[in-house]
DNA sequence: TGCGTGATATTCT
DNA sequence: GAATATCACGCAG
């Protein structure tokens, strides 16, 4: 795959929801030592920022942890939560808007051997990145790339897979995923996922 | 279905 | 500073 598929700034510099439709069938890439680990993204969440009170970034919270929300768009927000886990979201819009779009699930397509070692739990290939932390511990995603900038960056970035988006009627919304604690917003179709794609986090 | 697990935000002294 | 409540989840069972 040449350089010049990867995704430039522009692609990022806009509101989560539409970034998180246009990322859907995107390829996400981990490459390591030359080595690659890449697959296509199935599962999004948008996360509207500081009016959004399932957002890190709610009522304008601005912290050590959620500071890459805040910064320019196409940088990824990596953070550690229950203890275990981590999840990859890719930052939208513009400096000081701090919306983001969560990566849920891939369709492993590069790598799959080194998927297999990393996650020895996962039973069937379909198991490697179907949520979004099997999806980080698969691609070898941690704190160490929090903040890194997806379109210069050799380790981590997204290239284009589909020159065009996904018809709206191939695209299921549906609430986001964990986030009962945020009212009203819980219930919000901000979650978005290929029709009928086996490798989705849950149907 | 219920835990584990530990960083982080928040709320105290 | 320190205590504590919470958490965008995964796995065993």
């Amino acid at each position: 795959m040449s350089a010049d598929a990867r995704l430039t700034r522009r692609f990022f510099q806009r509101d989560p929801v539409t970034l998180a439709k246009a990322l859907l069938g995107q390829r996400l890439v981990r490459a390591d030592d030359g080595r690659r680990v890449a697959g296509l993204i199935v599962e999004v969440e948008a996360y509207l920022g500081e009016r959004d009170a399932a957002a890190h970034t709610f009522g304008g919270r601005r912290t050590k942890r959620n500071q890459a929300m805040w910064g320019p768009a196409g940088h990824a927000y990596v953070y550690f939560t229950y203890g275990m886990h981590h999840c990859v979201n890719i930052v939208a819009q513009r400096e000081d808007v701090p919306e983001a779009v969560l990566i849920r699930a891939l369709e492993p397509t590069e790598g799959l051997g080194v998927m297999r070692a990393r996650r020895a739990a996962a039973r069937r290939d379909r198991d490697l990145c179907s949520g979004p932390a099997k999806l980080t511990q698969a691609l070898g995603i941690d704190l160490g790339l929090n903040g890194e900038d997806l379109v210069g960056s050799t380790r981590l970035f997204i290239e284009r897979a589909r020159a065009r988006r996904v018809p709206e009627a191939g695209v299921v919304a549906s609430p986001r995923i964990g986030v009962d604690y945020a009212g009203g917003w819980a219930a919000e179709p901000l979650r978005f996922h290929l029709r009928d794609h086996p490798h989705v986090s849950r149907p």
